[in-house]
DNA sequence: CTCTTAATCAACCAATCAGTTGATCAACGA
DNA sequence: TCGTTGATCAACTGATTGGTTGATTAAGAG
């Protein structure tokens, strides 16, 4: 019945997690190797309080995990959860395409811009 | 030199928009055909003023569009907005996964969970 | 033991957000 | 014209968030 495989709240903080430009940065920055908060602090201007909390965000949505070095606690991103996300996405993206497609097919393909399509129960005067 | 080329708020609010669960709820419903907003209320214990005010939000990100049949408002999945999203995250997915392939082939593809793998510059002891 | 570096915890503030209620607008249908 | 329906606007409240400063832990290095 429900198929959402991932739970809700993960979700939620996974998304909530990337809705941020400094933690997007950092996801960038992680895509190129593991770095340190300091490593990750760096290039903004916040302190690294800030810091640490927004890894601590990504850390708790499943986007990265941290391992132990000495004092060190590199950051390492995840890029299985990353692909968790775009099948969410994808999921739903796909369902509207074919529906776009078969909607084009009905109509006999020549409307290049499908941007509007009233759900097909009901239609009354569909131009102009 | 800024390959962001969606602009950095524009994720912000997509992103955002997507970390909610009703939010998202709607888009499921949204991908199986436009609705109006009395139609996606139904499912959720809250006020029609509320509901509005998510799909402001979700119009807002522009992951959705609304046209005007007489007093309903139709709201329209927009599908490309999706796969914007997915191109952002699978840029550096793809990014640190290749990374990844790099570093097995490097170590001699023995090692099957790659976990933690220090950036390569600086490893002093990487082993037990 | 003391000093430095890496990082976190804790308390606090300003700003934003989700939801509510109440009033309003716009397009029909009688 | 009046009432109804679909939807929005406006103001308010409680909770959450992003950032700060200050104190604290933990691991080396001298």
């Amino acid at each position: 019945m429900e198929q959402d495989a991932l739970g809700s709240e993960s979700l939620d903080r996974a998304f909530m997690a990337l809705a941020d430009p400094v933690r997007r940065a950092m996801v960038a920055r992680l895509s190129r190797g593991d770095a340190t908060v300091n490593e990750l602090a760096e290039p903004f201007a916040i302190t690294k309080q800030a810091v640490s909390k927004h890894i601590q965000v990504l850390e708790h949505a499943g986007l990265v995990t941290r391992s132990r070095d000495a004092q060190r606690r590199p950051v390492h991103l995840d890029a299985a959860a990353l692909e968790r996300l775009t099948a969410w996405i994808d999921q739903y993206r796909l369902i509207a395409e074919s529906r776009f497609r078969q909607l084009d097919e009905l109509l006999g393909v020549g409307i290049s811009h499908h941007e509007q399509e009233n759900t097909p129960a009901k239609k009354k005067e569909e131009l102009k």
